[in-house]
DNA sequence: GAAATTGGATC
DNA sequence: CCGATCCAATTTCG
């Protein structure tokens, strides 16, 4: 487990928010400084004034971390007084061979104390204690009015303070990657459990608190007699009884032990000036975090701040009402039957997904009456096992999820179908909102059910819910539950949304249907030659290392030639090149600044390292695929249904939708995807200028439209309107200028932009410009009506009603405002031909379906689609290809789809 | 050590 | 100053 949160693909995390009480953060100041300080450079840390900052720069850093993932409704941090503490005073040595502070680091808790105060997050110390105690202290005073703790702390005496209610994040590296100390980990971890912990460690010693332990005794031996013995109190009473020379040496240093145990027992009843209710989060004070950070030059930081915690939300206090239930082997037909047959069920589903695999572990279902129940999937009985089967795969039991693609997989793994999907609450809020960047339950049921994800009736002292035995679980079981009924709730209120914009359609009739079509290509993937990839990566890794030479060897020097830092310094520098564009960073060394460099200077180095620059990057797409081969033979991509805010897909993990294809060598990393055994040979097919196909149907242009039903080559078929000459009399450079309008029309190209990418004057741009709008007046028409439309009522929408919102077409920011213009233009065509593609991937899995054919999708590459073909099927699979794709939209134009066959990608081209 | 920037691949 | 992505390597953060 790890504080990280939780990617979009994997299970949710346990201890995601206030689940069903308040929720205490303890934070040791010190320890946690110590490791800031530790971990980032002091020399690259320090303010004008000479103040070193790393310590401070990293605690913060982390706090920002843990309060954004943990979402305490209480924090604390505790640091040391001094080193004087009753344990040097009962054992001199205590601490002794720790080394005294560095000079950098003294004075930097006085500024994390003020940041503290800045953020209005309490702190507290106590004389002759160290903050151990104090942590012990206020963990023992939350655990009696049964608060959940979390002690952030890289000191691990805090071990003992583990059970149900607490946990300890303890640094892995560094302060922000964290492991997440349970009862559970801390058993994995040392064998024992945390109530044993210190035994433990007074047996094993603590060099870091100069306590020797019993030599010759490590964790596992302790951990052994521990359990043997039950315990360090009944150990010691039969020391006598211990073997072997271990036994011999822990008789000998009985008291160093005895000792140590002593020292490393927390105080758990420190007096202190404050209490639990002072520490519940405030809201920061603006005016002191400004002026703070302003004076630690904190930029980055202070921005990470307000990003991350905008004008704090409005407080929320209503939860969710449940009745619990834990099932039983034998009780899930029975709970089904009473609570999952009418109305919506909540589903969430707890396990581990991703590149087309997945486990599932528990399982937690809410019904609309209130109930709910979690199930461990080791413990279903056959009949149990059958009844969720049945139910899981039933069309006519509703259901509802967050995020169902990952939980399909899973689910399927396991060998269970699934169907009745009426809702996936993160797909939903996606249509509603299509550009957030994330859509985490917690933040949508604030925003959209005004309810936080907790139970309700309860006011922190455990009364008024019934606690039931979740057993080690019982967290992460009360809040998958609470997921679940959480997910009903919202798929109500959304789908009502959806209903009243006219989207639910969308959702029910493209979106879920193709979750489920993207699930089983992801399961699927495709075939790849490893002895193709090594040979791509043997020439390619040639070629980057000769060219580096060459690079070198015309400048005489080894210049990093990845950096642009160090580029810039040759180039610009040392070489005297004339300057390129500007960038924050000073002068850009992008490919096309430096072709033109070239083409100014012919300077040998450009020519390197232009040709370094392809091949490196050739060689990183090769290495990405052959580690992202599995033990199949395929790679299995994950496919993003909520990221685009124009409606594409996206895919990761790996990439499949950038593979090369513009240059000779490039193209041929395709050469590597082939078709899988059992299979014949790999069909590619795509829409043919799909999106100037949308533009000429929006736009109603008749001249446009009369273009693509003629039949010949598009480009020129314009460029003879737009010059008024005969097809054939269109010169090269008369087609190439329109091809580049005709592709920049749908991104709000501006004359500028048209002419460096034409290489001739604004001037002359502008005059293509006119002439073009000049012959195909619809489109320009068209293209103003979609900004003054967008403008109108702040969004655009698709051929299918896809919505985009534009709030900054009225920004007084007029870059803001051009670039939401150019959005404007874009969406509507970019999002339709997305549309498009959705419904032919929809219509095609049917028909290739229902046609019982055993050729399959793969790959969905924007406006591609990759099948793999069985045996014999290839003209049946072509033709529902072409019926599928062709009729996907019924536009004023035809939709023109070419396709070719082969036993790869590349020859699948066309 | 983590986040931001740069450069580049696709449609 | 051309829309939409994902990713690796480098640099910055202060």
């Amino acid at each position: 487990m790890s504080a990280q949160p939780a990617s979009p693909e994997s299970g949710p995390a346990v201890g995601d928010g206030p689940v069903d009480r308040p929720l205490l953060m303890l934070i040791d100041g010190h320890s946690m400084a110590y490791r800031a300080f530790y971990a980032l450079p002091t020399e690259n840390f320090s303010t004008q004034t000479g103040q070193f900052t790393n310590a401070v720069y990293g605690f913060t850093s982390m706090l920002i971390n843990v309060l954004r993932d943990e979402r305490p409704t209480h924090v604390g941090v505790c640091f040391d007084v001094s080193r004087r503490t009753f344990r040097t005073e009962q054992y001199a040595d205590y601490k002794a061979t720790r080394a005294k502070s560095p000079d950098e680091f003294t004075g930097q808790v006085a500024l994390i104390k003020e940041v503290l105060d800045a953020l209005s997050i309490g702190h507290v110390e106590a004389d002759g204690f160290e903050a151990d105690d104090l942590i012990a202290t206020l963990t023992t005073q939350a655990d009696d009015r049964n608060w959940d703790t979390i002690i952030v702390t890289g000191d691990r005496d805090s071990f003992q303070l583990i059970d149900g209610n607490t946990t300890v994040l303890y640094p892995k590296r560094g302060v922000s990657e964290m492991s997440r100390m349970t009862p559970e980990a801390v058993l994995d971890k040392y064998g024992v459990g945390p109530e044993r912990y210190s035994e433990l460690a007074a047996l094993v010693g603590e060099t870091s608190d100069n306590l020797p332990g019993v030599p010759g005794v490590g964790a596992k031996t302790a951990a052994k007699w521990l359990s043997q013995f039950d315990g360090l109190e009944n150990l010691l009473v039969r020391a006598d009884q211990v073997p072997g020379k271990a036994g011999e040496s822990f008789r000998q240093h009985v008291d160093d032990v005895v000792r140590n145990r002593r020292l490393n027992r927390l105080v758990r009843d420190v007096d202190l000036p404050i209490g639990l209710d002072d520490l519940v989060r405030h809201r920061w004070n603006r005016e002191a975090v400004h002026e703070l950070f302003d004076a630690l030059e904190f930029r980055v930081l202070r921005d990470r701040l307000i990003e991350t915690f905008p004008l704090d939300d409005e407080p929320v206090d209503t939860g969710f009402e449940l009745v619990t239930q834990r099932l039983a082997p034998g009780e899930v037909a029975a709970w089904l039957t009473a609570h999952a047959t009418g109305g919506l069920t909540g589903v969430d589903v707890q396990g581990h997904w991703g590149s087309g695999r997945g486990d599932v572990t528990a399982i937690a279902l809410a019904g609309e009456d209130g109930a709910a129940a979690w199930m461990s999937t080791d413990e279903l009985s056959p009949a149990d096992d059958t009844a969720l089967a049945d139910w899981l795969a039933d069309p006519a039991r509703p259901k509802a999820m967050h995020s169902a693609k990952g939980p399909m997989l899973a689910l399927w793994e396991r060998g269970w179908a699934f169907d009745g999907l009426a809702c996936d609450t993160e797909v939903a809020a996606y249509l509603l909102r299509p550009d957030q960047r994330s859509y985490d339950l917690e933040d949508l049921s604030i925003r959209h059910l005004k309810r936080e994800l907790r139970v309700d009736g309860t006011d922190g002292s455990g009364s008024g819910q019934e606690m039931l035995d979740f057993g080690d679980d019982e967290g992460a079981a009360m809040a998958a539950m609470i997921r679940a009924r959480a997910v009903i709730d919202l798929a109500r209120e959304m789908l009502g949304e959806l209903d009243a914009l006219g989207q639910r359609s969308l959702l029910v009739g493209i979106e879920l249907p193709l979750q489920r079509i993207l699930a089983r290509m992801e399961r699927t993937g495709i075939a790849v030659d490893n002895d193709v990839l090594d040979d791509l990566f043997a020439t390619f890794d040639a070629r980057v290392r000769q060219a580096e030479q060459e690079a070198w060897d015309s400048v005489g020097q080894q210049v990093n030639l990845g950096s642009p830092k160090q580029l810039q310094a040759v180039l610009f520098d040392q070489l005297n090149l004339p300057k390129t564009k500007k960038i924050k960073s000073g002068y850009t060394t992008d490919a096309e600044a430096l072709e033109g460099l070239y083409a100014k200077t012919g300077h040998p180095f450009l020519e390197h390292l232009l040709v370094h620059r392809d091949a490196i990057k050739l060689r990183q797409a090769v290495e990405g695929l052959r580690k992202a081969v599995q033990d199949d033979g395929r790679v299995h991509t994950t496919y993003l249904q909520t990221v685009a805010a124009t409606g594409r897909l996206s895919s990761t993990d790996p990439n499949l939708q950038n593979i090369p294809i513009r240059t000779e060598e490039g193209r041929r990393v395709r050469q590597a995807f082939v078709v899988g055994s059992g299979f014949e040979g790999l069909m590619s097919a795509d829409y043919s200028q799909i999106e100037m196909r949308v533009m000429a149907h929006a736009s109603g242009d008749a001249d446009l439209i009369e273009a693509f039903r003629s039949g010949v080559d598009f480009h020129t078929v314009t460029a003879s309107r737009v010059y008024r000459v005969r097809s054939d009399e269109v010169t090269p450079a008369q087609r190439a200028g329109v091809k580049q309008m005709n592709y920049g029309l749908a991104y709000g190209l501006s004359a500028y932009g048209l002419s460096s990418r034409l290489g001739v004057s604004v001037a002359q741009a502008r005059e293509l410009m006119d002439d073009y709008f000049a012959t195909f007046g619809g489109v320009r028409d068209y293209l103003q009506e979609v900004v003054a439309g967008a403008r109108r009522v702040g969004y655009t929408e698709t051929l299918l009603g896809r919505r985009r919102y534009l709030p900054d077409l009225t920004s007084s920011n007029r870059q803001r405002r051009e670039m939401a213009e150019r959005m404007a233009l874009n969406a509507p065509i970019q999002g339709s031909a997305a549309d498009i593609i959705k419904v032919a991937m929809i219509g095609l899995d049917e028909a290739l379906r229902t046609s019982g054919l055993a050729s399959r999708m793969l790959l969905q590459i924007h406006d591609e689609l990759v099948l793999e073909v069985a045996p014999g099927e290839r003209e049946r699979v072509e033709e529902l290809v072409r019926e599928r794709m062709g009729g996907a939209a019924d536009l004023q134009v035809p939709l023109d789809v070419s396709i070719g066959y082969g036993r790869t990608w590349l020859e699948a081209a066309h």
